[in-house]
DNA sequence: ATAAAATTGTGACAGTCAGTCATATGATAG
DNA sequence: CTATCATATGACTGACTGTCACAATTTTAT
């Protein structure tokens, strides 16, 4: 948890450990992150590093949040122009959020960041889900969904169908920032994979 | 890499080895593991260790080895008798690796393992299929799978769907073995997501 | 059988790290 | 002016990994 000595900080020098902890993630991967590193960068003693956090895991919430930030509007906005249809909308996050990937620094920063998540973290995706919560008309994305045109309809089915989606994506999202797989060829096999999840993959009889 | 000195130990001190490996990982998560630890209960010096191997990786692969070699019969006898049937072979995939649970020691090891394996590792899974490229008939595990009953038949939309359900299986099994959710339900929802993928999630109009 | 060479074993050591804690400094209020 | 509270500091502890010069052992050659 970040602590709230953190927030009462002067911007001046929150901005400097920000900036210091976003040069240590584009530089090495969370598991190799130094805080003597960021300590030294950010100028700041090693007591007040902790009087701030509790450990690593709030340097991953900061730049999570960052990126949040970044994104949350484009991604709000998807949802409402998508009509809810749950399909193209997860076509249109899988573009919003393969838009770091073009600054240089950012494309570093998530590549280290997504590198050491654990692989059943929750995410940015799921990180937007609970910012979402916070909205006053939504309470989850699936919500949004229009499950006129979706064969089943029920709660349970639909909570199914948006898992394989959202694991779907994050597969994707992390060929194209860690594996360093080329965007475009991902985003094909991507769209193709939503193609078979929509329309079925065994010929009608 | 696993070195050959490590081959070249007399069995009992391989097997002593091996056995404060698996006490190490069923008591700490991956990214606990202590060598220390390690040495002290194998009783073997440090300098050893790095005669033996080159890090924490090699013990990773040597318990992962370990499991596989355990189903690996049975994972080869799922993919002759389903005929080619890739959404059942899917299924006993599942009940394969989730037998695993059953034995409190091994559920452990897999709960460490897993929880800090990185989100794009290959992972148990991939490394089977590794195991089967060695076999002289297997190239990949697809290319068991009779594309007759499949509505898109060439290689990539093939690729593309043994990637969606290897994912849906992977998030399945780390629900079980991680997140700790009961693996009878686990195994329901699994099911109704192959079912989906199989039949398509739109209605056909 | 003996010497030489290759392999394996050893633990002290250097360098790094995270997290703690007694103490110092600064700000605010009575 | 002093008491209280919030923040800052860096030395310190204990733990960790990977290395290296040297010792012991086994293998090979003579």
């Amino acid at each position: 948890m970040i602590k709230k000595t953190f927030y009462n900080l002067p911007e001046e020098k929150r901005q400097r450990i920000i900036e210091a902890v976003m040069k240590e993630f584009s530089g090495s991967s969370a598991d190799k992150v130094s805080i003597n590193r960021i300590i030294k960068i950010a100028d700041i003693s090693r007591g007040s590093f902790y009087q701030y956090f509790d450990d690593k895991v709030d340097l991953v919430e900061i730049l999570i949040g960052t990126f949040a930030d970044m994104s949350i509007d484009r991604i709000y906005q998807a949802l409402q122009s998508s009509n809810g249809d749950i399909f193209y909308t997860y076509i249109r996050l899988f573009d919003i959020i393969t838009e770091f990937e073009k600054d240089e620094s950012q494309r570093l920063i998530l590549k280290n960041l997504l590198k050491n998540i654990k692989a059943n973290d929750s995410l940015i995706l799921d990180y937007l889900t609970n910012r979402f919560k916070g909205f006053e008309k939504l309470q989850k994305i699936e919500e949004y969904f229009n499950r006129d045109i979706l064969k089943y309809k029920d709660d349970y089915d639909v909570k199914c169908l948006t898992q394989i989606l959202t694991q779907i994506l994050k597969n994707s999202i992390f060929n194209v920032f860690v594996s360093g797989k080329d965007c475009g060829k991902v985003r094909e096999s991507y769209i193709r994979k939503i193609e078979i999840i929509k329309s079925g993959a065994i010929i009608k009889e």
